[in-house]
DNA sequence: ATTACTGCAAATACTTTGCAATTGT
DNA sequence: ACAATTGCAAAGTATTTGCAGTAAT
């Protein structure tokens, strides 16, 4: 899970600057088990420093993911969310209500990948789609069931 | 696998109209292995059929994806591409030249997911990020290593 | 002082939608 | 004939880029 300590040093030791734009960035995904959306994130940002642009957000989310501190995830069709937390487990999906939540996986399951002798990974991405316990147990609306 | 006798019946008993536009994209599809893009398979229906849209092309996936004859697949940042196979596998992707290639998953996986009990999953997509056989052997672009 | 970084605005990329015309059944 | 489907064009959504000004080191 992404530490707001470690990610500066880590950053300053690469010879990165340290921003306030970052430093938030960096405050709003620390311990956040959300799997905040760009927007989400921006926003965070813009409550504490109102000329924050998005562009600088989207740069700063690609820095820390170039440096393993966060993990992107692609699971939610057409909008990237983030991931502090960049050990090994999946994300389930919820179509109904958009949670996005964390699934342990067996350490078996990532060996699975780096069985592969023909291809060379350096990140794997498990994505459950389906409906939450949650929403199970409401039924559906209306509009929803003729869908 | 995808074949196209299964889709046009499976479709047909469930009284969807038969256009050569979508039979089209379905011969697309059929017994393709290259995890094709919409673009792709615009491209091949466009050839046979000029006056086809990029729209319907979209709508004819989504109509497919909804009957479960094909598996959309989201591992390719911002571009969907389309999986004739829905069995359960997973899919490398190389960051050096876009390939996507098909991974077999013990079927022990599978049941990874299945072991939730308070999620109900109907889909599982497991992408593999890496740099394919191919490419390793070759040195990256002097464009490349600068980044 | 240098040079990385930001904000803006425009560009690009991908996908969906409304609706009139068309076509499969 | 009837309703589903198409093609078009426009809108919607997401992300990237160029560049002049700003700020971290």
């Amino acid at each position: 899970m992404l530490d707001q300590h470690v990610a500066v040093i880590t950053l300053r030791d690469s010879g990165v600057r340290m921003t306030p734009q970052r430093l938030l960035v960096i405050e709003a995904l620390a311990g956040n088990r959300s799997h905040p959306t760009v927007e989400q994130i921006f926003e965070y940002v813009r409550e504490r420093y109102p000329t924050v642009s998005l562009a600088t957000v989207y740069q700063s989310l690609a820095l820390l993911s170039r440096h393993g501190l966060i993990t992107e995830l692609h699971g939610d069709r057409g909008t990237l969310r983030c991931d502090p937390d960049t050990s090994s487990h999946a994300h389930a999906y919820c179509r109904r209500c958009g949670l996005v939540m964390d699934v342990p996986l067996p350490p078996a399951a990532t060996h699975t990948a780096l069985d592969l002798d023909t291809f060379n990974p350096t990140q794997v991405e498990v994505s459950i789609y389906g409906v939450c316990a949650a929403c199970a147990g409401q039924p559906s609306s209306p509009v929803e069931a003729e869908a």
